[in-house]
DNA sequence: CTTCTTCTTTGCAACAGTTGCTGATCAGCA
DNA sequence: TGCTGATCAGCAACTGTTGCAAAGAAGAAG
């Protein structure tokens, strides 16, 4: 994820305007925890901000997300995640907290053998390993209620 | 996925009623397409059962699936995915049309080397392969506009 | 600094997918 | 055939997200 500065001078360089607003988020991102979801950025923004609108965090969201500065994941955790990480990577996510971390481990060696393609030309290869992070396993908690209040399916 | 016939005893034997609405959905999942959503399920069983509500199909699919006799995927394509796979397997996922197929190759020599667990125990291994099915490539659609009409995020 | 144009922000309604609730109905059993 | 708890239909409610229109602010020009 670049810094602050560096996004805005690509707004303005794509001849989108700076607004406090932005600006905010783009510090959020830059500061916050590693996949947040849009409300969670929100949250984050109101804090120097309270009147911020959670629209406003979206649609800054969508356009980092189409200018390719900013990844979009679906883990089936209820609510999209940013991943302000760029280069490929793998995750990690917790069945019990919903946490999701990066898989540096490079895996492009896996690969759909030939017989299997059927003509399916592939573009990207996603790797979700799901558990239980080391906090939970220490906790102990057992799966009926969720810490982060997900509702989550099975990926 | 297990037959009409059997998912009506294992039914039975959990003391569960059993319902026409039951038996359709199960015929239809029997006879189905590979990944049905639960919209799909309940279109397919309005042709016989007109009557029928989307909430019955709704909670017969998540009855098989908390039964361990269904799968559950969630490939940010709009809705979840239901998979009467139930043997570990892999997915390919057509960003055009959305459509899932199934990868049955081994992959349990994918994983996370112990320097990036941090703790995290792995459960599940789930590789989803992104790109282009055949059928698209050929029909050469642009990728404005899916076939199914899917707002899907990139998981 | 003022004005003008254009992009942004907001707030709210709407949307999709899914679940909760409730009275009416049915399957399974005596 | 009649009982009774399980199930169903239908609709309201809910979550996450987007569309829309009006109001507001950024940036360029004068």
């Amino acid at each position: 994820m670049k810094s602050p500065a560096e996004l805005t001078e690509l707004f303005r360089a794509q001849g989108l305007k700076i607004t406090p607003q932005r600006v905010s988020i783009f510090r959020a991102l830059h500061g916050s925890a590693e996949h947040p979801s849009a409300e969670a950025v929100y949250e984050q923004v109101r804090v120097e901000m309270p009147s911020i609108s959670l629209r406003t965090v979206y649609q800054t969201l969508n356009d980092l997300a189409s200018m390719g500065e900013l990844g979009q994941l679906d883990l089936g955790t209820g609510a999209a995640r940013f991943d302000p990480t760029l280069d490929p990577h793998h995750h990690l996510v917790c069945e019990r907290c919903g946490r999701v971390s990066d898989v540096h481990t490079d895996f492009t060696d896996v690969r759909v053998p030939q017989g299997e393609l059927h003509g399916f030309r592939v573009a990207t290869t996603q790797i979700v390993f799901r558990g239980v992070c080391a906090d939970c396993q220490r906790e102990g908690r057992d799966d009926a209620g969720r810490a982060d209040g997900t509702r989550g399916r099975t990926n």
